[in-house]
DNA sequence: CTGAAAGCGCTTACAG
DNA sequence: CTGAAAGCGCTTACAG
């Protein structure tokens, strides 16, 4: 239209167009070069890439999307606001999503029925090519039901429908490496200190406790089994349980969480037992913050829950992109961190 | 390719032109209808709304996008994979925005350049209307420099550019609440236990510590403020030095944070000195799986890490909208949450 | 009150 | 090897 004012700086929005035209080419052709597609001379292909460069062209990825029918974006959504475990999925679900040029929108939605039902239709109307759904509780669903989207649907620590992948830490090869271990380092008389028992995992964890136990030819401690809660205060009421019962007393301890096994140690320490001369203890979450604060430091289960994002990510996109995948529970492994407990 | 099978669902993908065939009207005049723009008889708005209804019309967000030069979309970069204060930040934010139809582009970062970097330029590429950034901590930057973007930047509990809003918790307040508190339940001989001198907030909250205890004619015990790690096991050792001191104890206990108070109380029961009846303790952070458990339940400071977010996302917005704004900090509001420690 | 047309920025058959 | 044209699904002046 007007004469290109020399001065002028690249303010005017930079598009393919007049990348094109700073090439001399057609946009169809700056197109193809920039996306290394069609068949042209390797010089003019390297010439527009060059231009482009030097323009400092960003391709509109709304615009690229709308053809292509690839939003190359992804929804996140999760109940969990607070938790400490669906920090690093989120972490791994960006990290290993953006490596193949796809974004992930985060949907927050509480338990709030009303708020997760926006969430996914603006998810739709974003034409995103899948979903991960994520949460607090491996056995609470979201608020919503996912299963007849559109759209491929992946679930990442929280309950998903049968016909979807589900991905969750091997809960019980977790439980079986932490009594693995206290076995093997001579551990005879092993309680175990855990959650509630509404929990899936409490009845996992114990499930694989008493089976390396017997394996081991060992028997579960008379009362050696303790279900409560997820807290300090149990881990420490726990051991006042446990050794204010006549008879022998327990030389290994695998607790249901880092906090139980603080409270544990706590309580064992003041009862004057030594950790780990006197008793070993291993935790389950390698919850830096507290596992790496107790006193000793605590031998614990890594759920390794940063890979766990990125292989659900990966999942997804093999699904997005029409690969075949069998439905389920994918149990993805556990590893024992050893510290000083133990 | 094929021949269409007749039982085919209405798995064609329904857009405006669709909605406007069925209700006998023009594209533009079911966009108008739609959109509640333009003029045209109620019956007529109404009737394409229903159809549009009936249809499960969801209008492409890309498209209209595409057109609007408005994404309804922002980037959230961070680099705190495993904190405790960004996940609520972040919900803030989202639960903030969605109220709007604006979604968040979850950017996880660590400490990577270059992954930011990748991350920056995919947002910018996909048109987002805006960007908040939250970090790990107030005085480190992220991995990259967002001062130059041709969209606005909001920063939240991390170091921002001077040109720029920042929103933070107003510390010193939540410091002098928690002091007050102290003092008005009769505390006269006020210590206060915290992290390491290198954290602003440290110096912030000591400093607003001692101006309390001035203003209630009170004197900084000697050796009353200890300055070490935001661990518990501080805590704990910090009560030691203090009660192995020789002359008079402290009454009350002013922790930096609630890990650090859970050690000072632990460390006091192990001494016999009894909390609240000998002692008060304040925490802060207000984090609930800790304050919760401490035995007593401790009273402490909320930063209102939600709300900081949600009104992060609305700044945002209204410097997306054009608003004036007023560059530099904003200091939201804490709050005392008083438990049994005190 | 309603519609035809142009256009957002890109990609993809298709033709030359 | 390259380009003209159609089109992705929508909105917005503009005309009638």
């Amino acid at each position: 239209m007007e004469a290109i004012l020399s001065d002028r700086p690249s303010k005017e929005k930079m598009t393919i167009v007049r990348v094109a035209k700073a090439a001399d080419v057609s946009v169809a052709t700056a197109s193809k070069a920039l996306n290394n597609t069609g068949r042209m001379k390797q010089e003019t292909r390297d010439r527009v890439k060059r231009i482009a460069r030097e323009l400092n062209f960003r391709p509109n990825a709304l615009a690229r999307s709308l053809v292509s029918r690839r939003s190359f974006a992804v929804g996140l959504l999760t109940n969990d606001t607070y938790g400490r475990f669906t920090l690093p999925v989120m972490a791994g679900i960006s990290a290993g999503l953006i490596d193949q040029g796809v974004s992930v929108f985060l949907c927050s939605m509480d338990d709030n029925r009303e708020l997760a039902q926006i969430h996914v239709d603006a998810m739709l109307e974003r034409q995103v090519d899948g979903i991960i759904a994520t949460g607090r509780r491996i056995d609470t669903p979201l608020p919503v039901d996912l299963s007849h989207l559109p759209i491929p649907v992946v679930y990442a620590l929280t309950k998903g429908s049968d016909d979807a992948v589900t991905l969750l830490p091997d809960e019980k090869q977790g439980a079986r490496e932490a009594v693995s271990h206290l076995v093997a380092i001579g551990r005879r008389r092993i309680a175990h200190i855990t959650g509630p028992a509404s929990f899936q995992v409490v009845s996992d964890r114990a499930g694989a406790y008493a089976q390396v136990l017997q394996e081991a030819g060992l028997d579960v401690p008379q009362q050696g089994l303790l279900q409560g809660q997820w807290s300090e205060l149990w881990g420490h009421e726990a051991v006042d349980r446990l050794w204010s019962a006549p008879g022998a007393k327990p030389d290994g301890l695998f607790c249901g969480n880092d906090q139980i096994a603080r409270g544990a140690i706590d309580a064992l320490r003041e009862r004057g037992v030594d950790v780990p001369a006197d008793v070993s203890v291993v935790g389950f979450d390698n919850w830096e913050i507290v596992a790496a604060q107790t006193r000793p430091p605590l031998t614990t289960i890594d759920m390794n829950l940063k890979e766990l994002g990125r292989q659900a990510g990966l999942q997804l996109m093999r699904q997005v992109n029409g690969e075949a995948f069998e439905p389920g529970l994918i149990r993805l492994p556990c590893e024992l961190v050893v510290r000083q407990s133990s």
